[in-house]
DNA sequence: AACTGAGCCAACCGCACTAAA
DNA sequence: GTTTAGTGCGGTTGGCTCAGT
């Protein structure tokens, strides 16, 4: 059990952290920042290493924490998160602002946990469903609707309804009408303009199909825009693209006649640039939060729409 | 009152990744 | 290309609290 390379200093203190040496570190990182994490502990007059320096910063001192209990509205975001990326805690927690990667963690492994597991799974199609699904520990729980996710990965996508109680789950052999997406978005719509499927209220990852699109899905071009970027494919691809997505990898972007491009993630869900060696299309698109718009450093325009009640939705051109 | 076991949660550990030397 | 230092992240540990006996 090696010694952390940060932590190689002669004494240094470990365990819980006092209030003393609490206020020496929000004094010094208050006063200077925190440029270097290993010299922190010196200056500031601490005998801890710069990663328990950081640790006790980021998960307890910072201002911006939120403490205290967990509201229903983030228990079900977190249950929905957890059921698309898994164990990816950090990245849960950045949709939670003002809680940490370990709390919600904690938070899991303590009480969500359980309460799930109390759940019985109730058919073997659900159990079906949960071991195809590209996801773990996956969901049965009591959170008001109905749990139970797709997996992205097959054709054959599974269905339950949004809002029915919880009882038997209701199948059917095409797809989803429920779905969750880890994304920040809120529209799903076909190239025709229709909305086919809009996100929860109050929960972002959860999307509803509008069951009236269905028919014409595997066929159809989909745009979704999201409050950070715009993705557009066939709905199969881009089940698997939105997936990609949220394990921070490459796109495709499709239009009308079938012709692709490259998608890139810059940052984090903020910027999507698009391959320039593609088709003629726009080199740089992002959504643009203030002005809730789409933006484009390539000059062509994009149309920019809003479906009632359903937020903002975006198209992208035919020449694409 | 003392003991014990379970649960919670703050902190630590080790690995992976990145950037700089 | 290799090494090293710094940082981020997920898994795990261990100490504290509290309910039950």
């Amino acid at each position: 059990m090696g010694q952390h390379s940060c932590c190689n200093q002669q004494k240094v203190k470990r365990g819980l952290w006092s209030p003393e040496e609490d206020e020496k570190l929000i004094r010094f990182i208050t006063t200077h920042g925190y440029g270097c994490w290993s010299e922190v502990p010196e200056k500031a007059g601490l005998q801890r290493c710069g990663k328990s320096c950081r640790l006790r910063w980021i998960n307890y001192l910072r201002p911006d924490i939120r403490r205290g209990k967990f509201t229903p509205e983030e228990e079900k975001l977190i249950i929905n998160l957890h059921s698309v990326v898994g164990n990816k805690w950090a990245h849960i927690a950045s949709h939670l602002p003002g809680r940490t990667d370990n709390e919600i963690k904690n938070y899991w492994n303590s009480w969500i946990k359980k309460k799930i597991s109390r759940k019985p799974s109730s058919t073997s199609m659900m159990t079906r469903l949960i071991s195809t699904s590209a996801s773990i520990d996956q969901p049965h729980s009591d959170y008001g609707y109905n749990p139970t996710h797709l997996s992205f990965l097959n054709q054959d996508l599974c269905v339950t309804n949004i809002k029915q109680p919880i009882q038997e789950p209701v199948f059917s052999s095409s797809f989803s009408s429920l779905f969750m997406l880890d994304t920040s978005g809120s529209v799903l719509e076909g190239h025709n303009g229709d909305c086919i499927a809009q996100t929860e209220y109050f929960n972002d990852s959860m999307w509803q199909v509008n069951k009236n699109q269905i028919p014409e899905l595997p066929s159809q071009i989909l745009n979704f825009a999201t409050n950070s970027g715009m993705y557009s494919s066939y709905l199969p691809p881009l089940m698997e693209n939105l997936e990609a997505m949220a394990e921070g990898q490459n796109c495709n972007l499709h239009n009308e006649e079938g012709r692709e491009c490259l998608i890139q993630k810059q940052h984090e869900f903020n910027e999507w640039v698009v391959d320039q060696t593609s088709q003629q299309c726009p080199s740089y698109l992002f959504w643009d939060d203030e002005h809730q718009e789409v933006q484009l450093a390539g000059g062509e325009e994009i149309a920019v729409h809003s479906a009632p009640n359903l937020g903002p939705s975006l198209s992208y051109p035919t020449s694409l």
